[in-house]
DNA sequence: CGTTCAGTTGAGTTGCTTCAACCCGTGTGG
DNA sequence: CCACACGGGTTGAAGCAACTCAACTGAACG
């Protein structure tokens, strides 16, 4: 992680710039001929229907890159949204490959960082499509505390997310009404505790995880890229 | 597509072998270090609750390749199941780097299907968490179809997939009961016609599309590699 | 000619949604 | 300094879409 990061030293003084909260980066259909770099802040990757539903496909964290380029290279095949200030380095496609070919680390940790994010879409995916409330919510915070604390052996058990229960539900593909009443409920049963603007302490992991139907240890293996 | 398929010739003399349907060529967790090619026949690529229920995240047709394993290198992190009598390629991690090697337009048109495959990914997960079971059901044919009629211009509108409601089900994320209630309403209204051993035929192309909230020529390119 | 298996249909249940009210911390203008 | 509006979270009540369970049909097959 900080290995590549600095990889990306000479560009990021270049071209770095700051967004706010809030900011649609790209829609749905719009130009797209660059790779984001986050440097700072969580964007969101979502999908719309007509109607207006909305639903997540990715949290894209500083450290990560990401291309929503679709097959025709030139129009994204999804938004992208700041969901709190941040910081974002443009790299075009060019210069992007020219980096994967002047670098095989590079290229190694970028096709290691693909893989990780496919096995977490299939996670999410199983979950949305088989799984109670209850379970998707469980699985959401052991994957997301899993992404922050990707540093050091820990599972931190505490952390925060910059985004509210509605951008909750449209991870989870519920309403933020029933995201909300599962929250309580998890709180309830003393199996987390949240604090003001979505802080999150995890007090029994293993209820957790026994709701989430996942084991860790084996999900912090899959869904990262940081060699143990 | 036929161009692809001519540079695994060679492969193809030597690896391929014939599996049955109902086969189950990699478990979740199994040892797996090479990428199939799929020469004849369907896939699919499931993830499996605790409980039993399963999800299938993705069908993988003929001329296809697909590599389920982690970011371990060594295990898969989904189970790739035939649907019906199938041929498949063992092609070993080496082999497969030494073709993308060598062959700058087989590199090219794996990374398009890479991204074809997460569009549709994306499209899905919109479906899953948001849309209704009719929204679902008449997206997925559209889905399957355009896959399916991949040659020339057309939308065939008649066409057949090997496998019955329940993986229908396992593939939207509905009950089998329910995929079958869907698919009477839909014939009864006349937007398609079912025959025997899912026969489907798009009467109402354009109802249909209304249903699955989709603008066809737009999926067409986004969830397609070929250039139109 | 019985068995099996996929699809179909009805009846009853339930988990999540929607709608609406209310609370509370924060910002803002008189 | 208070009044007020505002946005996010919380809770209750009611509705409904999809689920489960169970029975039946019909085609395929030995």
């Amino acid at each position: 992680m900080l290995k590549t990061y600095s990889m990306f030293d000479d560009i990021l003084q270049r071209d770095q710039h700051a967004v706010a909260k809030g900011t649609i980066l790209k829609s749905e259909g719009e130009e797209s001929h660059s790779r984001m770099y986050v440097a700072g802040g969580w964007l969101a990757a979502s999908k719309s229907l007509e109607d207006g539903e909305q639903q997540i496909i990715e949290f894209i964290l500083p450290g990560e890159t990401y291309d929503p380029t679709a097959t025709d290279g030139k129009t994204s095949f999804l938004q992208i949204e700041a969901l709190c200030d941040a910081v974002i380095v443009s790299i075009d496609k060019t210069s992007w490959a020219q980096l994967l070919r002047q670098d095989p680390e590079l290229r190694k940790s970028e096709r290691q960082r693909e893989i990780a994010a496919q096995a977490r879409q299939s996670e999410r995916m199983l979950r949305l499509g088989r799984a109670s409330a209850e379970t998707r919510i469980a699985y959401v915070l052991i994957e997301l505390c899993i992404r922050v604390s990707r540093q050091g052996t820990g599972f931190d058990s505490e952390f925060h997310v910059p985004f509210g229960q509605q951008q909750l539900g449209d991870f989870t593909g519920l309403s933020s009404v029933h995201v909300c009443r599962t929250l309580r409920r998890l709180n309830r049963a003393g199996v987390i505790r949240t604090g003001d603007h979505m802080d999150i302490l995890i007090k029994d992991q293993h209820a957790l995880a026994e709701l989430a139907q996942v084991d860790i240890a084996a999900l912090r293996d899959e869904i990262t890229t940081d060699a143990a």
